[in-house]
DNA sequence: CTAGGGTTAG
């Protein structure tokens, strides 16, 4: 694929120019049956929200591979059609293409809001066959799953069993025993990482709110040198929550105003 | 060539 190919796609605003440019480069067969242009006008097609288009495109593939399976999937999850999603995994299965690491990753969000654990267990225990069972991306994904469904200990074992962790696993696991009320385990795994970052941080002081221990909650923050966005935005409806309007005011107010402009402008772009 | 953790979910 050639970079002004490339600077061209980058540069398409539009859905309609994509198709513009889609229409242009089906004229060379041999370019527009790449594994590598499906699967960016795949992720193209995703970016525009038109999953419509990303299916009509998978649809006409004769053999697609993993990479395009799991363009499509994602392309659902994403546009929050989980179950469709899931059932594209067992199309893709009963096809005979093995999911990849990021295919079983991309598949994980679908898991969790559906809360199917059971489901989830099977997946990744056919993830494991496929040998992913040491996988960072594969292990990272199980975590949040169980997380989410409330399985607290195997997240634990998983977390436990592996050979190499980065902060996505970390930050998981934080996260996950704050929203399940355990803001204790959550502290002790916080107070022995080596570095953190403004997630780790958020993570706890939501998992102190949920968890009812506000004073340590707010000693946190103030803590924290790394206060972002969300940060800001946990302190506010953490005191919300428990019906403390005052506090949350003054943290509001207390809020830098460069952190309101982020508000403002992504709301902007939304309109 | 790909994913993922904290706000925010009905």
């Amino acid at each position: 694929m050639n970079p002004s190919m490339l600077r061209l796609l980058n540069r398409a605003q539009s859905l309609k120019s994509l198709k513009y440019i889609h229409a242009r480069v089906l004229i060379d067969v041999s370019l527009a049956s790449s594994d590598l242009v499906l699967n960016m006008f795949l992720r193209l097609y995703e970016r525009f929200g038109s999953i419509q288009y990303a299916h009509k495109l998978f649809d006409q593939i004769p053999q697609p591979n993993a990479f395009l399976w799991t363009a499509l999937i994602h392309a659902y999850v994403g546009n929050r059609s989980y179950l469709e999603a899931l059932y594209l995994l067992s199309e893709m299965w009963e096809d005979s293409v093995l999911p990849s690491n990021f295919t079983l990753a991309s598949v994980r969000k679908s898991l969790a809001r559906l809360e199917r654990v059971r489901d989830g267990k099977t997946v990744y225990g056919l993830g494991f066959k496929c040998g992913f069972c040491s996988d960072l991306i594969v292990q990272n994904a199980v975590i949040d799953l169980f997380m989410r469904c409330g399985e607290v200990d195997l997240a634990r074992r998983v977390f436990d069993g592996m050979e190499e962790k980065d902060l996505v696993s970390w930050n998981s696991m934080i996260s996950g025993y704050g929203h399940n009320g355990r803001a204790n385990l959550a502290r002790k795994l916080f107070d022995g990482m080596l570095d953190r970052n403004a997630i780790s941080w958020t993570s706890l002081v939501q998992g102190y709110f949920k968890a009812g221990d506000i004073k340590e909650a707010k000693m946190l923050f103030d803590r924290m040198t790394t206060k972002d966005l969300a940060s800001w935005n946990v302190m506010v409806s953490g005191f919300l929550d428990v019906g403390d309007v005052d506090s949350a005011q003054s943290v509001f107010e207390a809020m830098p105003a460069s952190r309101c402009w982020d508000v403002e402008l992504d709301d902007f772009r939304v309109l």
